[in-house]
DNA sequence: ATTTCCCAAATTTTCGAGATTTTTATCTAA
DNA sequence: TTAGATAAAAATCTCGAAAATTTGGGAAAT
């Protein structure tokens, strides 16, 4: 079981970081072949896999990487400003020094990173390690929130988000932004000023809710 | 594949309408002789229940129902209330006639299952209806709402709220305040008050939120 | 009486082969 | 040439047994 946690993390790593591709057929025979396993192993991972939404399962037609979806893009967008609100709010509310703390380090990371990143004509190697910070951050910033389920929803949610744009983001046009965003809504976190907070995190994250009609139902007073 | 599914659905019956106990041992050799089925099959569905927390699973020591947890109630609670709230304002936004239509009939249904259960001395055999019944009115007070993935997170922590008090719903202590709550929550979605159904949904799931010291994000300016 | 160690029984986990189903390739008829 | 049917190939799914791990009980030592 050591074994599977180890090929669980393997499979979660490329799901989320683009080794394959979008509608991508996730053969069992070659996966037991390459972590030397058996069948049954590769299957009862997938399956997890696929209850998490990382792989899209068929009956009697095996497992594939998901598809690019729009319109699941918007959705888990929506998610993600839904519970990062709410987490971070509460962070604000029941986080100490500690917090913000480790929410300035996190961003600290995050930003020289992404500084990095904005003066190298190719940041293609940068992108896993960046991959790696983004979340941190975030995450970081709903970690003081005392609600483990909420913790363990939005990071299903994340890696799902993250999956849709595995391909789209390694191309890092919208960096400019970003860096000012992180920035944007560690000033707010820190000042404890909640709705400000929330608007910052919603503009942060508003970029991938484009071509969409129907506004989300929070917004409403904020706007 | 279609038995293993029948499988997996009489068991998540089982876990959320108390034939077994919290805490309580699934052993897989008992599960696959019931079931007529390998070890492997009941292995696969438990893992099923297990990602989606109605089932607690620990490497080499099997699977058990989840403890009570009044914590994770509270916790299951908010969640309940951060997307419900989401999807009653969307559904109000986004659902037409059609959706009032089925409001009003899950509600009917309920209303009607809620006074008979009120009258009884012993209620034990509508139990099971009831919890189909009010599944199924809080399912539909966000069912117009477009977002698939909010609705899946939803039924995902609803199936979990109700193995929380699997056992304690049984005694239907609370049955009086409950007809007028969803009343009052119809109420206000029919009239396409979005503030109003908030505070309603809110109202109606707080009393799981007692021994609580801390307050949701959301309620504040609200309350 | 309490703790530690070891063995046997019970349970869980892995595995590979056979059964079933889908997919691909080939052939026939319109 | 296209459409449909048939056969061959490839993949998935189920299963029961072997291997590995935990649990429970009792003997030996403190």
């Amino acid at each position: 079981m050591e074994s599977e946690n180890k090929i669980y993390r393997e499979l979660k790593k490329r799901l989320t970081t683009d080794t394959y591709d979008h509608g991508q057929k996730l053969r069992a025979e070659v996966l037991r072949e390459e972590f030397a396993c058996s069948a049954s192993t590769v299957r009862e991972i997938l399956f997890r896999l696929a209850s998490e939404g990382l792989v899209h399962f068929q009956d009697q037609r095996g497992f594939r990487v998901p598809e690019l979806s729009p319109t699941k893009l918007i959705e888990l967008t929506h998610m993600r400003i839904l519970l990062e609100c709410e987490g971070a709010v509460l962070s604000i509310r029941q986080g100490g020094v500690d917090w913000e703390a480790s929410l300035t380090a996190a961003h600290h990371k995050l930003s020289h990173l992404e500084k990095r990143i904005h003066a190298r004509e190719d940041p293609t190697e940068l992108v896993d390690l960046w991959f790696n910070s983004e979340k941190e951050f975030h995450q970081t910033l709903i970690s003081a929130c005392s609600s483990t389920t909420l913790k363990h929803m939005h990071s299903l949610i994340y890696a799902q988000f993250r999956q849709q744009l595995m391909k789209a983001d390694r191309r890092f046009d919208f960096i400019s932004n970003n860096i000012q965003q992180h920035s944007d809504i560690l000033e707010a976190a820190l000042a404890a000023d909640e709705a400000l907070t929330r608007k910052r995190v919603h503009d942060h994250l508003a970029r991938h809710l484009t071509g969409q009609t129907a506004t989300l139902a929070s917004e409403s007073d904020a706007e």
